[in-house]
RNA sequence: GGUUCCGUAGCUCAGUUGGAUAGAGCAACAGCCUUCUAAGCUGUGGGUCAAAGGUUCGAAUCCUUUCGGAAUCGCCA
């Protein structure tokens, strides 16, 4: 059992046994004690008082005495302004390491893999253009948080939902077949994806320009951008496209593939992957069919115009449109399908949807619609909602050109993490193949950490002037402690010594009190991140306890101590921090490097 | 205007279900490499936790109001 628990479990005995009272668990806060003070845990005796009747100082003393002669684990306890804190014997941690010294999964629960699955939609790019740093946040909350599930014993799936349809495809076919008829990517010289989106971008450009001589001429503005030219084309060939029409489909078959083997890349660099991939095109069908079924029900309800549409005034959201009046469908359409299909697939138990929050009013409204179509899973969708990432100026938008692109800054952090280590020069033991590996792991792990330590619902904003660190608190400084650790094994193979089982009468100090510490909380922050949908905290745990070794490294000899037995303990504990740093990085879908 | 989220050091962020004197990194300054990797370690300075009320033995944390910022309320996705 865990070790707070324990003695959370063993407080309330002591209050049934002293005052003669069974009360809630919840009372009972075991917490770690203040860094200045001496002791491990501290239980807060402020409620206790109304059952002891006593002054805080006299009911801390009596739990503390309970607890002392209860638990062989408590060595000594003292009361500091009416907060117990109980000393906890170096016997126990040393026993703890030992006990946990061979588990490669310490903190992990087993996947149930007969359970129902747990579905997480995250990537679900758009076809007309490429990913940036927007996509990156995206992608790396998505798989973090499934792997994070899975090691709370979750079966997850991982699924994505391509955008591969609408109004926003048929921008970007529109203004290639103007603009950039026999151009493709290969005689281009780009990327599929960034090929594609500069023709999304050309759509919006020759659209603002139409619009602007619309606007000279006297035209409304709102009558303008509904009706500049090259938009009421698009929209044409969106119906051409609902209908089949070959041309456009095969031009959109095409276009669609550039941009997969641009965005199958980008995900290859950024090591994520997809257990199911779903297409907008391949589910917007059964989305429209269940609108038209509800349609008949009276459950929606139908323009003049022909639109159709879901009135939502009751649960005091605004009417939304679930067909348009030329009978394409929107947005919403394909996900209701979609939903539907998943839950056909699968059974889950749960879908997240990780989407950003720019999105909550999208998915209030999807949920109220499903729930009007009486489809019993709502109630297991959850939005998984995060916020954006800001640039100085405001938020990033592909259609105006302002945003970070994904490749661009993988690029570039590559070649920083170049500069910084061939400036350091500590590699030439390492092939060039070698080398760029490590620039790699150390490069896209900054990348990535300065993406996840962030508390997933709060806005990140990013100064692409000011670029991202390498020291402090970042994977690299994280990584660079694995790199060091990893050192000390190497060294080791050169001694003739051989690790055995830790002695448990040793002496601890207290960095080495403090480690133990520490790891002891990794299951419960595993458990936390799993709840609470935060790969946030498992970066800063990580950092916490990297933190607290590195001043243990600085100050204590592990493979310079001449007593053997502490030497054989420090490298158990060398270990399992190595262990849990790899573990937990695992987790934010990073890599470590074994030198750097 | 309605709804949701956010506001902690100059900057970027932590701060567990309310617990003791609010913490890191960056930036600034001062130190530590004949000793296991200095992408490291140590120290100094830096705060009205947006503001005001309330609940509580105890509030950055919970409630109310105000101020500031963001998102959203499309026949965009």
């Amino acid at each position: 059992m865990i070790l707070e628990k324990l003695i959370a479990k063993n407080t309330l005995l002591a209050i049934k046994e002293l005052y003669k009272k069974n009360v809630n668990e919840k009372i009972v806060n075991v917490l770690p004690t203040r860094k200045d003070l001496k002791g491990d845990f501290t239980i807060v005796v402020f409620p206790f008082l109304r059952f002891s009747k006593k002054n805080a100082f006299e009911t801390a003393k009596e739990i503390g005495g309970f607890l002392f002669a209860k638990m062989e684990e408590i060595k000594d306890f003292e009361v500091v302004n009416g907060f117990l804190n109980l000393f906890i014997s170096d016997f126990y941690w040393i026993s703890f390491l030992n006990s946990i010294s061979k588990n490669k999964n310490f903190g992990h629960k087993k996947t149930d893999e007969k359970s129902k699955a747990i579905l997480v939609e995250y990537s679900s790019p758009n076809t007309n253009k490429p990913l940036h740093l927007g996509h990156i946040r995206n992608n790396l909350l998505g798989y973090s948080i499934s792997q994070i599930l899975k090691a709370n014993g979750k079966n997850v799936k991982m699924v994505n939902l391509v955008n591969d349809r609408g109004i926003h495809i048929c921008k970007s076919i529109l203004a290639w077949k103007k603009f950039g008829k026999n151009k493709n990517p290969k005689n281009s010289n780009l990327k599929g994806d960034h090929f594609v989106g500069k023709y999304y971008v050309r759509f919006e450009k020759e659209y603002k320009k139409e619009v602007a001589e619309m606007l000279e001429n006297g035209v409304p503005e709102k009558e303008a951008k509904k009706n500049a030219k090259i938009l009421l084309e698009a929209q044409e060939i969106l119906r051409k496209w609902e209908n089949n029409d070959k041309e456009i489909i095969d031009i959109w078959r095409e276009m669609n593939n550039w941009v997969y083997k641009g965005f199958d890349e980008t995900y290859k660099k950024m090591g994520i992957y997809f257990d199911k991939i779903y297409y907008e095109s391949e589910t917007y069908l059964r989305g429209k069919k269940i609108v038209l079924d509800a349609l008949n029900k009276n459950i929606f309800f139908q323009k003049n115009d022909n639109s159709i549409w879901v009135d939502l005034k009751k649960d005091k959201l605004d009417d939304k449109i679930l067909l348009r009046s030329d009978g394409t469908s929107v947005y919403i359409t394909q996900d209701i399908g979609t939903a539907n299909l998943r839950f056909e697939d699968y059974d889950f138990e749960k879908m997240i949807y990780v989407v950003g929050n720019e999105q909550n009013y999208h998915f209030k409204v999807l949920y109220k619609i499903l729930e009007k179509l009486n489809f019993s899973y709502v109630k297991n969708l959850k939005h998984f909602s995060y916020g954006m990432v800001e640039l100085p100026d405001g938020k990033m938008k592909s259609r105006e050109g302002t945003v970070v692109d994904a490749d661009d800054l993988m690029k570039e952090m590559f070649e920083m993490a170049k500069n910084i280590s061939e400036k350091l020069d500590k590699l030439n033991d390492f092939t060039t193949e070698e080398k760029k590996e490590i620039y790699e792991i150390t490069s896209l792990g900054a990348l990535k950490y300065f993406i996840l330590k962030v508390d997933p619902k709060k806005n990140i904003s990013f100064d692409p002037k000011e670029s991202i660190d390498f020291n402090g608190n970042t994977a690299p400084f994280i990584q660079y402690t694995y790199a060091r650790i990893n050192s000390i094994f190497r060294n080791l193979e050169k001694e003739n010594f051989s690790m055995s089982e830790i002695n448990t009468n040793l002496k601890l100090n207290e960095k080495e009190k403090e480690i133990l510490k520490k790891i002891n909380n990794y299951p419960k922050v595993i458990f936390e991140a799993g709840k609470n949908y935060s790969p946030a905290l498992i970066a800063n745990y990580v950092y916490d306890i990297v933190k607290e070794y590195n001043q243990f490294y600085q100050k204590i000899p592990i493979l310079k101590e001449k007593n053997i037995f502490l030497k054989n303990f420090r490298l158990f504990l060398s270990k399992k921090v190595s262990e849990i740093i790899k573990d937990a990085f695992t987790l934010l879908g990073i890599n470590v490097p074994k030198a750097m």
